[in-house]
RNA sequence: GGAGGUGUCGCCUAGCCCGGUUUAUGGCGCCCGCCUGCUAAGCGGGUUGAGGGUAAUCCCCUCUCGCGGGUUCAAAUCCCGCCACCUCCGCCA
């Protein structure tokens, strides 16, 4: 949610983001218009609230016949004061639901443009020549079944299409992954969390999921409750209508958690294997800080992504997203893509946001400065989104005698195992 | 799932039975000042948050006692619904 008062002052400025997200500039100007009219509801209330306040402390004072002309006043007055307050609450809900259709103002430095519109900062490692090395490298759904790591059929067979199971060493492999992850996070300042994935509607909406992504989030109508998409949104919601101590700041929590995904509007794609499915497990980075230093932040969050992915020896590539394809709350986007050798491209690993106070706003996160309570910035980040991950390992790690090679630093959470066998 | 209890401005707390001088009391903490060899103690003042009038850190107004309704001229206070927590019972990994 967008401070209303940035929009009264500076009304291009957000229609220009507009733009550059190539969304709809007037509803910059539907907002103002409501709350003009918010404005006037709100002064026509409370002139009368007054009004009525005051002769109510006479009321309790009056006697006889002076009291009975005093009521029969208030009495009238309560009606148009009932009426006013309703047509005030109107106008509020009114701004209200315009406000929460606008999207965070992407950033200046954000390219203009669609999901194809992103700009490569850089590259880091680079991919295996495995011509060079004289052997085709396998798929990661062939290494798996060869590994006995992943059964997809069976995944199939119980829960339907994009669903799994990580067996034997596939198994082994994600909770090393995820151990690994959590002691890197810690060591990095993050609390390591375990958030439950199943939310009220405040906290899908209020970290803006219930907008133009709503058809990706699996809802359970009985109960009314959501199942994550990442703990993104508990981690946001956490301290949802708090005031977090100033110094307190900067928080970093690290979620471990499942996250479930429709897919809606994916069904072509990624077909294959478990490179998109509709759950997976994942170590999620959050911080808490404030609007000023979330820039910084969120080059630290990109940092402790490039580390993750050098650590683990994947070759890979980092892009600034395009204004177009940020999600409701982010300003600027980084995604890491790694090398899949058999698809010959580089697809999304991780992905870090700066939601600046867009989320905070929505759910009441403030922290008290010199200058008064003020909402803090949120920022999220994969740490490691264990099924891509296990794809990238696989794939990238493969040898030529179909043993896949353990980076080092994961061997002592497999307890020193350097290769993965296939199983006769 | 059932019964009972609790929910007040950072924390604790008074007020609720019996609606109106409540501008929600007091303590702790915090901030400013005074006093003071230093420290502590003491003294005085300030301290919920949001919104509107305003360009405004002055001032004025409205809202805010878990949330939402209702009754009433008037609700922290009375009534209804919901939520959370606590105690007990039931069920359960």
């Amino acid at each position: 949610m967008i401070d209303l008062r940035v929009l009264r002052d500076a009304p291009e400025l957000a229609r220009e983001a507009q733009r550059r997200r190539g969304a709809s500039p007037e509803l910059v100007d539907q907002i103002l218009a409501a709350d003009e009219a918010r404005r006037s509801a709100i002064a026509a209330f409370e002139e009368l609230r007054a009004e009525q306040k005051a002769l109510g402390k006479h009321v309790a004072r009056a006697q006889g016949e002076d009291r009975q002309e005093l009521l029969r006043r208030t009495r009238e007055l309560a009606t148009q004061v009932k009426r006013a307050e309703t047509t005030q609450a109107a106008a509020a809900a009114d701004v209200n639901s315009v406000l929460r259709q606008l999207p965070n103002l992407a950033s200046p430095q954000a390219p203009a443009g669609g999901e194809d519109d992103y700009v490569v900062l850089e590259h880091v490692g680079s991919p295996r020549n495995f011509n060079a090395e004289g052997f085709e490298p396998l798929d990661h759904v062939e290494l798996g079944k060869r590994l006995q790591a992943i059964d997809i059929e069976r995944g199939a067979k119980v829960s339907g299409a994009r669903f799994y199971y990580l067996t034997g060493v596939g198994a082994l492999l994600e909770l090393a992954l995820i151990q690994l992850a959590i002691e890197r996070a810690q060591a990095a300042g993050f609390t390591p969390m375990i958030p439950p994935a199943l939310v009220k509607p405040r906290a899908m909406e209020g970290t803006g999921f219930l907008g133009q992504a709503a058809a990706d989030v699996y809802h359970l109508p009985d109960d009314d409750l959501y199942l994550v998409g990442t703990s993104e949104v508990p981690l946001a919601a956490y301290h949802s209508d708090e005031i977090l101590d100033a110094s307190s700041l900067p928080r970093r929590y690290a979620a471990v958690s499942p996250c479930y995904r429709r897919e809606a509007g994916s069904y072509g794609k990624d077909t294959r294997g478990i490179f998109r499915v509709h759950w997976f497990d994942k170590v999620e980075m959050f911080t808490y800080t404030t609007v000023e230093e979330s820039y910084a932040e969120h080059e630290r969050l990109l940092q402790w992504e490039k580390d993750w992915l050098t650590m683990l020896e994947l070759p890979f590539r980092v892009i600034d997203t395009a204004a177009g394809d940020l999600g409701l709350s982010a300003v600027r986007k980084f995604d890491c893509e790694a090398w899949i050798p058999t698809q010959g491209k580089y697809r999304e690993l991780t992905s870090t946001s700066n939601c600046t106070d867009f989320q905070a706003r929505r759910l009441n996160i403030r922290s008290r400065f010199a200058d008064g309570a003020k909402h803090v910035a949120t920022l999220n980040g994969t740490l490691m989104a264990t099924a891509r991950t296990i794809v990238a390992l696989l794939e990238n790690h493969q040898q030529a005698d179909g043993t896949v090679a353990v980076p080092e630093p994961l061997q002592p959470y497999l307890h020193g195992r350097k290769t993965l066998d296939p199983v006769e």
